[in-house]
DNA sequence: AGCTGTCAATACTACAAGGTATGGTGCATG
DNA sequence: CATGCACCATACCTTGTAGTATTGACAGCT
């Protein structure tokens, strides 16, 4: 009968918690939306609370990149491991950016954000790291070293675009149909055969 | 001896100036920061200015914004009606994103402020025009209605990552060379032989 | 010269947000 | 049981910004 923890009735709270909850506001309505008392009121707390655990927004800021940067790698790069055929690993990527966006909306929103001299050593660092794994991959398809850099640069401004477009602007609307054809299209135009 | 206008000693304003100065400041350093007070500073006035041409900062921003679309079309269609070869066209178009991205600035800046209710619907219509520009293009250069559709929405998505890559991120970082070589290596792989 | 309309300065309110200081509450440990 | 620590509430200060109200300056017209 002891509720382990319904996270409404836990009274106390942790630096982790309050990163967690940024994350979430950030995903939800952007990283300027992180506000010290809005995201007390949240937590159903005051923001006494938060000025114990962190001396400054600023610091909430770092703490949560740096969280959603470790558990951004597990995430995307973890599930492609498995398969070893460039190709299909290249055309499961596709799908899995295609058919989870959620998963990539903070990435979204922070996009958003990089005048914030926080955000951009990160989403750069993660960048950085993506296109190079796209990069080895194109490569292991058979591409030459400079035709592999270029792909995938191109796919992943192509992926770049595609969320701002779908998540921020909502466009384009495609019906089920259509949205398939549109990934298929972009995987046979962008993976060498 | 008579300066027509230095715009330094020009006292009095019109609508039309606090538009321009608020799409300068949009492109510097966003929608966000295109407040009233400081926008008087920058033109040399105060905000009591302000309040006679504009009821409020949102009839500003929606002035600046129409302004922006009227003129946007005829700077980035106007330039492509002379070529008649879609595929040269397309590669001309290409050409100009990349070595002209300053003049794509807003529409980056304005990317970024979608949360915002006054530029979404701009910044959609925005789109779909180019878009379908785009569609139709890649139509005349060969390609069957869906591919036309598809392709055009891939071209358009690495257009808006690469605005935010190259102008936000400030990556990748690449010398005249490189960078010419991933130009022409965008345009070999979007556009059909 | 005097009027009127246009643009601008000044002084104000309201409010949201970051940050500080200080005191309070409950739980674990000695 | 008392003490201390971890966590939180309250009250307060400061800054930046939107918006209002009132008054002032000046040009052109009659």
């Amino acid at each position: 009968m002891v509720a382990i923890e319904a996270k409404s009735d836990k009274p106390r709270l942790s630096a982790e918690d309050w990163a967690l909850a940024a994350l979430d506001v950030i995903a939800e309505q952007g990283l300027a939306a992180v506000a010290v008392e809005p995201l007390a009121r949240r937590l159903g707390v005051t923001k006494g609370s938060f000025y114990w655990h962190f001396p400054s927004r600023e610091a909430l800021l770092v703490a949560a990149l740096e969280r959603w940067e470790k558990t951004e790698q597990e995430t995307v790069f973890g599930k492609m491991e498995a398969v070893s055929d460039p190709r299909v690993r290249l055309r499961e990527l596709f799908q899995l950016v295609a058919h989870e966006p959620k998963t990539h909306i903070i990435y979204s929103e922070l996009l958003k954000a990089l005048d914030h001299p926080v955000v951009k050593p990160v989403l750069g660092r993660v960048s950085l790291r993506r296109l190079e794994y796209l990069t080895a991959s194109f490569r292991q398809a058979g591409l030459p070293r400079q035709d592999a850099q270029n792909r995938a640069r191109l796919a992943y401004a192509a992926y770049v675009g595609f969320l701002q477009l779908s998540l921020q602007l909502g466009q384009p609307r495609l019906h089920h149909d259509e949205f398939e054809a549109y990934v298929s299209h972009v995987a046979s135009t962008l993976i060498p055969d």
